[in-house]
Parts: C-alpha cells; structure tokens; sequence
DNA sequence: CAATATTACATAGCATGCTATATTAGTTAC
DNA sequence: GTAACTAATATAGCATGCTATGTAATATTG
C-alpha cells in the first residue's frame, strides 16, 4: 500500500536505487561501459594495479562479485592482470589504453546521472540529505558487522 | 575515493539498498520468504487475485521480473493460478493457504529491517529523512518518463 | 469480417549481487 | 621443517533485475 512502502526508507532507497542504475547505465551505454565497471573503473583510476581483493574492499562488494566482473573487463578489454611479485596468490589489475581514455567521457556521464538523484532537491537541502544517507548507511554497517 | 563517492547520492542510496536487502532477506529466511517474495505477498494480502500485470505495477518491476518471481513462489507453495474468466489471455493470480499465515510474522520481521534503516537518524529527522527520498524518487521518475 | 494493432504472459540471455566452497600460496606454531 | 591456519582467487549455484522477443488472445479499424 502506498502509504505502508513511503514508511519505509528501505524501499524508498532500493527505488532510487534502481533508477540510479538505470540511469547511470543509460549514460555509460554509449561507451561501452557498465554501472559495475564504471565503479572498478573509478578505483582503478584514482590507483591502478591494485590487488582484487583491495578493489573489491574499495567498491564496496563481496570478493566473489568483483571477481565475476573483472572477467567481463578482461573480455572487454579494460583490464590486465599481471603476477604480483610480492605474492604468488594476487595479481595486479591494470588498465587496458582503451581504460585509460574513458576515463573523462566517464566520468562527465556518471556526473550527469548523480546530478539526476540531486536535482530531486532543493540545493539547500541536498547537503542534509548526503548527512542523513551517510549516518544510515553507518548505522546499518555497524548492525551487520556486529 | 570517499570524498567523491560521499558526493553522489546515488551510490549512497545504492549502498542503503544492498544493506537493507540484505537486512530484509535475513529477516525473512528463517520464514523461508525472499525479499521478493515478500514484496509481491505484501500486494498481494491487499488485494488477492490480481494480473501478474497489475502486480508488476503495484511492486514497481517489469514484467518479466514478475513472472519469475511467480515462478518461484508458485513453486514455494505460495501462490497458485486461475484462468481469469474475463480475459483468456490473463491468469488471476491467489495466495494458498500457507501464504495466508505468513501475513503477520512477516510483516513483523519486515518492519524490523525497516527499523534498522530508520534507526540510522534521530526521531525528528525521520519525516524529512522520508520526504527527500520521495521527492528523488519523483523526480527522477519524471525523466524516465519523458 | 478480415487485417492490424495491442495486450498478457513466457522465455532467452545477460549483468550484478550474494553465500558457500575449492584451490593454491603464504604464514605460524610446534 | 612439517602441520595447521590464513589469505587471495576462482567457481558453482542461486535470486533479482533488465531488455528483447515470441505467442496467443483480444480489440480496433477499415
């Protein structure tokens, strides 16, 4: 019922998150990039040649699924993976070139899509509304990890 | 990196959702329920014997998300299908019993996941907290549209 | 009424996310 | 130095979400 899904910000923030999705993969479509890859991306591009698991930690999901989506940037081309000397159980994840060009035509997409979430609200209140999702998100990583 | 990442609410709003899916899944499991499943039920204790269409709607997913979800919960044991003597094309979708007696545990361990997300902000910030995300929502829902 | 369009649903194919588990490589403790 | 633990990846299996497309039933139009 309407009234019960507008109690509760779960919902409301799974909504928005699916047309953040949809948006921000609708900007990228047109470079060839995905919403999962942009994310790596964004990391990689502040460092390169981290280690998978450190990439996972930094974009904020479990190792398993970060592994699944380093294949696909290796299929297209985003990536290499290369030995790391100081432990045979890690590689290096470096950009590809083709990785190092999106970087700007990226970022200015992704960009457009954040400022689509924000236009929601008056600039006055948009500083609040980043507060108040910020302490949720804390809250609910401390009920998790405790 | 975190500054940036803080800037966009988008991300922000993804990260409640994979917290709070989380959060309403663990909630759910020992009922044997899925977040979807409960997200279809919670239409469907409203108002019993709805299209899959208008079900879709009601959730707010696509159609061929709905069908399946149907699937599964058709094979839970939650659901069963009539022919809808209006409409050969359309199937009149009803809770079983099982369903039924789920109604009040799961609506409680639901509204416990939504006190988790709630909970992250001080009682007076909670409405505010409510009405930003919706008008996001609203918003970025008008650009879908247009 | 026959041709066309629309609607309801099913299905295929894919991307992301998760947990659980296997494998392999380092590390630690006897 | 070997046995046991820990850490980094890989993989399997599943749930949800999407778009695109096929099929069958209904509606519309000329």
């Amino acid at each position: 019922m309407e009234f019960d899904r507008n109690r509760s910000a779960g919902i409301l923030a799974s909504e928005i998150a699916r047309l953040y999705a949809a948006a921000l993969q609708g900007a990228l479509h047109p470079l060839g990039l995905s919403r999962a890859q942009y994310l790596a991306l964004s990391e990689l591009w502040l460092e390169d040649g981290l280690t998978q698991r450190l990439l996972a930690e930094r974009v904020g999901v479990e190792q398993a699924t970060m592994a699944n989506t380093l294949v696909r940037m290796e299929r297209d081309g985003l990536i290499e993976r290369k030995p790391n000397p100081d432990d045979g159980r890690s590689q290096q994840i470096w950009l590809t070139q083709a990785a190092h060009r999106l970087q700007a035509p990226a970022t200015n997409a992704a960009a457009k899509a954040n400022e689509l979430v924000a236009e929601g609200l008056p600039v006055a209140e948009r500083e609040l509304f980043f507060s108040m999702l910020a302490r949720v998100i804390a809250n609910l990583r401390t009920i998790r990890s405790s």
